[in-house]
DNA sequence: TGACGTCAAGATCCG
DNA sequence: CGGATCTTGACGTCA
């Protein structure tokens, strides 16, 4: 039995992964061919950094292709680019790792707008064309809501299945259908997909805000939907995420806290499962989940996600900073859960000036023998605006991350805290 | 007609 | 002019 984590689309602080995209009044076909070439790259990069950081699952964003099933996009992309797409298949291959990709809440299959189903099939299309290029076989799934209710669920749930049968072969076979937090609940997605035959993923943040009358534990609705994945499906794939604390319900967390986390994960951690997570910090949670249920991980582990945090923590709390340095010291040990408790609790406090100064001062050590003396006097000048009030602690932290990239220090580069 | 969600583009403002 | 901050875009449904 086993479980991994991944995350979808973007991995915040990792150079060369930001996916660009344009409007439709700037959409030449020139800007497109820019845009889609950046946008693979980022792509291969994000492959990389995930086989590096032994994750497994990731979900492709949806604007990889800006337009990508609009008649606004003229482009053979799909030629275009074969190779490229080809060249990234073989490295999620060799990263054994497993990509999906999920159309949005604006791609609605069972509309009664005919013209809406049109581009709900030609956006399925689009997703379809894009794992297939990538040469991905139909473990590699396409996750779909069922729609709007429009005052008539069960005719709104016939039209689903009656379009279904618009959908090619190819898309068919990668199409899973989740619950969503305001229609169709985990006991109504479960009975479309058996009647079609196909997987349901089970999202506990929506099920929590919308779930069905039936009552049973999320781990039972899970192990239901176990039922509807076969073979060629692959693994069972689940979504997981937690409600913000200051924010509307539906909204997601800025991380996983690991202790709701892992009171869920004690009742699903017998099964096979992937677990996408949808999390603001997306890689890092990712990351963080994998290292908390793991009890034979290397200190080494522990020590390299520290080096990206340590200054976050510092600008909150050098209290804690001093806690998380003592707690690593015993390089025998792998406290990889209290590491995250003192995070998360120092995370969430607010900045204070006097800490944000010496975090800054500490980062500015990185080049006090570097930098130039109009450098250190701009440095210096911004750090005494912070301090009177007149500017804000980001525009001094830019000024070192534009240092940070002229000298090229990758240990500071790394680090959370541009973010 | 605005809210919803998302994140980068585009626009505007400021020194 | 560069950097910071605000608004817009693109999608469909529902109140």
């Amino acid at each position: 039995m086993m479980i991994n984590f991944g995350y979808a689309c973007l991995a915040p602080g990792v150079a060369g992964t930001q996916m660009r995209s344009c409007t439709m009044r700037t959409a030449t076909a020139e800007r497109l061919r820019d845009v889609i070439a950046h946008n693979l790259q980022a792509l291969m990069r994000l492959v990389q950094y995930n086989k590096g950081n032994n994750i497994h699952l990731f979900r492709i964003s949806s604007d990889l292709i800006p337009f990508g099933s609009s008649p606004i996009n003229t482009l053979q992309w799909q030629e275009e680019f074969a190779d490229t797409f080809e060249k990234i298949g073989n490295a999620i291959a060799d990263a054994a790792l497993r990509v999906s990709m999920h159309p949005g809440q604006y791609t609605v299959l069972n509309s009664p707008d005919a013209d809406v189903v049109n581009r709900a099939i030609a956006d399925l299309e689009y997703h379809e064309q894009v794992l297939h290029l990538l040469k991905t076989d139909s473990t590699s799934k396409i996750i779909l809501h069922v729609g709007g209710a429009y005052g008539d669920k069960a005719a709104a749930s016939e039209r689903f299945c009656r379009n279904w049968g618009r959908l090619s072969d190819r898309v068919r076979s990668r199409i899973v259908l989740e619950n969503d937090e305001r229609f169709y609940s985990i006991a109504e997605v479960l009975n479309i997909a058996q009647r079609l035959g196909i997987p349901a993923v089970f999202d506990s943040l929506h099920h929590s805000i919308n779930p069905p009358e039936e009552n049973c534990s999320p781990a039972d609705w899970i192990w239901q939907c176990a039922k509807t994945w076969n073979q060629s499906d692959g693994r069972q794939k689940i979504h997981y995420s937690q409600q913000s604390a200051d924010r509307k319900p539906g909204a997601h967390s800025k991380t996983i806290y690991a202790e709701e986390f892992l009171q869920f994960y004690e009742t699903v951690r017998d099964m096979d499962l992937d677990i996408m997570l949808e999390v603001k910090d997306k890689n890092l949670s990712a990351i963080k989940c994998g290292l908390i249920v793991s009890d034979s991980s290397c200190i080494s582990r522990l020590e390299g996600e520290w080096a990206k945090y340590k200054y976050s923590v510092l600008e909150r709390s050098p209290k804690a900073y001093q806690r998380i340095r003592e707690l690593l010291k015993d390089k025998n040990e792998f406290p990889a859960r209290q590491f995250y408790s003192i995070l998360e609790q120092a995370i969430d406090e607010p900045i204070e000036k006097n800490n944000a100064v010496n975090a800054l001062l500490h980062v500015w050590g990185y080049f006090k023998e570097v930098a130039q003396p109009d450098e250190k006097k701009r440095f210096f000048s911004a750090l005494d605006r912070y301090k009177s009030g007149t500017a804000k602690v980001d525009s001094v932290k830019n000024q070192l991350l534009k240092l940070a990239q002229k000298y090229n220090e990758r240990y500071i580069l790394q680090s959370y805290y541009f973010l």
